[in-house]
DNA sequence: CAGCTCGTCAAGCAAACACTTGAATAGTGG
DNA sequence: CCACTATTCAAGTGTTTGCTTGACGAGCTG
């Protein structure tokens, strides 16, 4: 048995991916930087904390390889360590939707009822942009959208969204789309847009988990 | 920012399933159970743990929806709840595998250098059993053998393998397997065989992953 | 039903964790 | 090189976690 505080040890290091993400600060910074890169503050502000304390969350998704760093000036960006960090997000996510009872129940408090908005999967979304008969919203912030984003989108940031309705060809349909599954966004606009009298609908997960199943994006510089 | 408290609760609970299986000893259990179903007090020993504290990991796992329970007599038995639970473990473990740094030490301190120890992939195997050149030995406990093993593999629970050596054709070349990448028995009993001047290596991960990959399997009442 | 086995519960303790505050450091720009 | 910005570090505090011990409850067996 001197055997057990090895094994013990192994196992420990083999966890350190799942110690990382059981904190929902760790997992929406995560969630953000599922997105693209971002700087400490902005991260900071995203999940409403002090920046202190999140530099301390990315260091421990630092320590246990779950991002990387770049410097630019004295700003330092963090970003994913690759697709299957993501993937392991989701994953998660999925897991907790299938076996957490009251998942729904918490989504609700924060997503509202949803009931009621029409949703598009991934497949269907593909389809109807091949046949063009759709407008897509990329309602995220315009950095995340520069950053990537479904081939064809428009960008409409969720608080310029007012603006941008009336540019929009009166009797399209409308297909909005945000960070992932559990982002508020596409809700939001989903809602505004029926309210305006629009057909509109949100794709039913976020840019990520398209860009991640090899469908077709594009980017900006910048 | 009203939300602000509803989306930290939303992702304290979408990350549930990641606190569930943050501890080495969680992870045991369920890399324990995804050979099958367990009573607690096996548990406990398998892990080295005291009865009480097992059960009280046991609960954590099961508020988090990853296992459930089916009463027998007065034992208690635990299982995964589904087959995502050991997928859920096997992707964090290949993430760690992947991005945590000294896991490879780890390893080697509870395993052994493995690097003279030959490995067959799961195709590999597939191919081999078809030529039916080859002896497949489960070295994992016999109850664990009568779960569920691969088809044409024969029982030899670490501690009776070497009475069994005698049994086998003197000139076969012998693939080991055991519960899964980071499991002893199957590198223990590759080093006994090859020490005793017969070829043999191991499978490179587990029957749980075997029968996840939906490839011929066998079960035995009882 | 007495005594046994198996599992859970409750209380207690030390270690780890999440967050705060305030100070320190690295890099930029006048 | 001084002031400024972005980030990290260090110390302090309250909370959560992992484990132990001992008591309790459910269900079998004689």
């Amino acid at each position: 048995m001197a055997d057990r505080v090895a094994k013990a040890a192994l196992f420990d290091g083999l966890v350190s991916a799942a110690k990382a993400l059981a904190s929902g600060r760790r997992a929406e910074i995560v969630d953000v930087l599922a997105q693209g890169e971002r700087p400490v503050e902005e991260i900071a502000t995203e999940i409403g904390q002090t920046v202190a304390n999140t530099s301390q969350h990315l260091q421990h998704l630092l320590r246990a390889g779950l991002v990387r760093t770049r410097r630019d000036g004295n700003r330092i960006y963090y970003a994913l360590a690759d697709d299957r960090v993501a993937e392991l997000w989701a994953m998660l996510r999925s897991v907790a939707a299938d076996h957490v009872a009251d998942i729904e129940r918490l989504a609700t408090d924060y997503l509202g009822d949803r009931r009621q908005l029409q949703t598009v999967t991934r497949a269907e979304l593909t389809r109807r942009l091949r046949h063009r008969d759709v407008v897509v919203l990329d309602v995220r912030p315009a950095a995340e959208y520069r950053a990537g984003h479904v081939a064809g989108a428009l960008s409409a940031p969720i608080d310029e969204l007012t603006h941008k309705i009336q540019d929009l060809p009166p009797d399209a349909d409308i297909i909005a789309y945000c960070r992932g599954p559990y982002c508020v966004y596409a809700d939001q606009a989903v809602r505004t847009l029926t309210r305006r009298g629009r057909r509109a609908a949100r794709l039913e997960d976020g840019y990520p988990e398209w860009a991640r199943a090899g469908l077709p994006v594009n980017t900006l510089p910048n």
